[in-house]
DNA sequence: ACAACAATTGACCATAATTCTCAATCTCAT
DNA sequence: ATGAGATTGAGAATTATGGTCAATTGTTGT
């Protein structure tokens, strides 16, 4: 199986687009966390790498790693857009916990079915779909009381 | 039962809020439509009846709203947040079509069952949650080609 | 009905996330 | 190495939304 790497690369070539080094350092820094990450936490880690880089170059490297099937946006109702891995990682959905902000990632293949059976009865050809439970989790319920 | 005026009526009594003019105007235009609507959507149509009510004031009298119970905010990812009913209205998801999109609100009883056993598995306290699929709908599929 | 007090309004400003603009710089096929 | 075309970085622009505050309104007790 390709690398994200050459994932990336490929997709660049296919479309002409250049691949230039800040394309590989946002890839870089998404690529090391298993975290759901905003543009500006994105854009703190690859300054340490390389501090010139531009804000508005990480929200365009991470729209191209997206296009490039390799992350997915993730809205948690913050604010502000997250990415998560898309690439060797597998369709899950969220808990997201009102209190303390974490996010348990879940997975279902009894919800995707009868997803499926949802949107065949309705003649819809489902492109993505997401789903969010917000409450309250494990470790801020004990704490609660 | 109540009736949605009643029950923000009640609602803003029992916080020591005042029962403006204003937030009533909006609340009507709300209850007369089931569509999902923006903030400026609804601003335009309360200017209808009262051409000098302010955009902040139906940002603060939808706030109201929602927590009075009668109404619970959607996102389907275009930017701006949308208003839908949620008093005498049951719980429902979304398909949305990205080519035209339209909205349509699915009911799937067996979902929330496969939610309530998800959330329990992880000793999480569910408090609302979203499930939206996109897509393509009937109708632009069949212009499609 | 009225006065007193607190809540609300409307106009405008503030904020924050995201996108746009453009001259300077980089990539890459040749 | 070179030139055409893509990308970058800085900052301005955009957009949805929330905050400020003096003027107005709603409520409550008299
Ligand atoms: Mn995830
Ligand atoms: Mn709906
Ligand atoms: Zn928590
Ligand atoms: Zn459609």
């Amino acid at each position: 199986m390709k690398s994200a790497k050459t994932v990336l690369r490929q997709y660049l070539k296919n479309n002409g687009l250049l691949a230039s080094k800040q394309r590989e350092q946002v890839l870089n820094v998404f690529l090391k966390t298993e975290k759901h990450l905003t543009v500006d936490d994105l854009y703190e880690l690859v300054r340490k790498k390389n501090p010139r880089i531009g804000l508005a170059t990480v929200y365009r490297a991470m729209r191209v790693i997206c296009d490039a099937g390799l992350a997915r946006e993730a809205d948690f109702g913050d604010g502000s857009k997250r990415f998560e891995h898309k690439y060797k990682h597998q369709h899950h959905h969220h808990l997201v916990c009102l209190k303390c902000g974490r996010v348990i990632e879940v997975m279902s293949p009894e919800i995707e079915k009868l997803q499926q059976k949802l949107t065949k009865k309705h003649n819809f050809t489902p492109v993505r779909d997401t789903m969010k439970i917000f409450g309250t989790c494990r470790k801020c319920k004990r704490k609660g009381e």
